[in-house]
DNA sequence: AAAACTACCTGAGTGC
DNA sequence: TGCACTCAGGTAGTTT
């Protein structure tokens, strides 16, 4: 599923094919995503699509009528492909660049949506209250240090939280809480300084190793599904349920915690 | 205000 | 083989 290093992947994968060109058509199959995709979006076909950035997993294409704003949902891909190529089921938007080429967006369970944006920045309200990028300087122990003072919610609740900090989904707050040695339901106001300091590193190391990753795919993921395999592979504790922890060998425990899966090693995260 | 919960959707997987 | 069921996931929106 399109995680923040895929969204990234994405963003980097797509840009060289609609960065400076001009979008000819615009075809909307089925307009029922998360939200209607609303006319204006039909309306931007001849606009020239000046830049592409990310801002958590929101994909935002730039044009001087105003800015496409996309997100993959759970289940979302775009890929850049041949017009020719056959509508398979769930494909349902499609952007015909004057270059020949198509962007073609392809979303089974719809979480997904395609919105329009009068201005490209960040005052709309699905971006407005967004937190810090992970990977940004503004992300930090100290911000989040501060951020959870007073907070009862489990700190895996709390990191995945958008307004916190945008782009930790639950495998990677999984995988990031073993990494420093923290209790997922652990009270965000009792996790010190120290091992917050010890979070944020383990965020941005297992974002950028899976961005990495993505960048490997990268050349596949145009033409097929851009799922990258491996990085199962690479998953510590995630979806690990009684095999022994890696570090120490205890079985994996599996918990609901905030109505999700929660994997922990009961003897290294404290 | 904060925390807890619900809805949205489909495909994969499980058990009978 | 097929039916009924559960689960996964991001996040806006609602309820407690």
């Amino acid at each position: 599923m399109p995680e923040l290093p895929e969204v990234e992947t994405t963003l980097r994968g797509i840009a060289p094919h609609v960065v400076g060109r001009k979008i000819r058509e615009i075809i909307v199959r089925e307009r029922r995503l998360r939200w209607p995709v609303p006319a204006e979006v039909e309306e931007l076909a001849g606009q020239r699509i000046e830049s592409a950035r990310r801002r958590g997993k929101y994909l935002l294409l730039r044009t001087a009528r105003g800015t496409l704003l996309l997100h993959l949902g759970m289940s979302g891909s775009l890929r850049v492909i041949d017009p020719a190529s056959p509508w398979r089921k769930h494909d349902h938007l499609a952007f015909q660049m004057e270059s020949g080429r198509q962007l073609r967006f392809h979303d089974p369970r719809r979480f997904g949506c395609a919105l329009f944006l009068p201005q490209d920045d960040d005052s709309h309200p699905l971006l407005r209250d967004l937190g810090p990028e992970p990977l940004g300087d503004d992300f930090s122990a100290d911000y989040l240090f501060e951020k959870s003072r007073g907070k009862s919610i489990a700190v895996k609740h709390f990191i995945m939280d958008s307004k916190v900090v945008v782009g930790v989904g639950n495998i990677y707050a999984c995988e990031s809480l073993f990494i420093a040695g923290i209790r997922p339901t652990k009270a965000a106001r009792k996790v010190t300084r120290e091992s917050f300091s010890k979070l944020v590193t383990a965020i941005r190391k297992v974002l950028s190793a899976s961005i990495e990753m993505g960048g490997t795919t990268l050349r596949d993921f145009l033409r097929e599904d851009g799922e990258p395999g491996y990085f199962k592979q690479s998953l510590r504790v995630y979806d690990r349920k009684d095999q022994p922890c890696l570090r120490c060998k205890t079985a994996v425990k599996r918990i609901v915690s905030g109505q999700r899966s929660t994997f922990f090693c009961p003897n290294c995260q404290k």
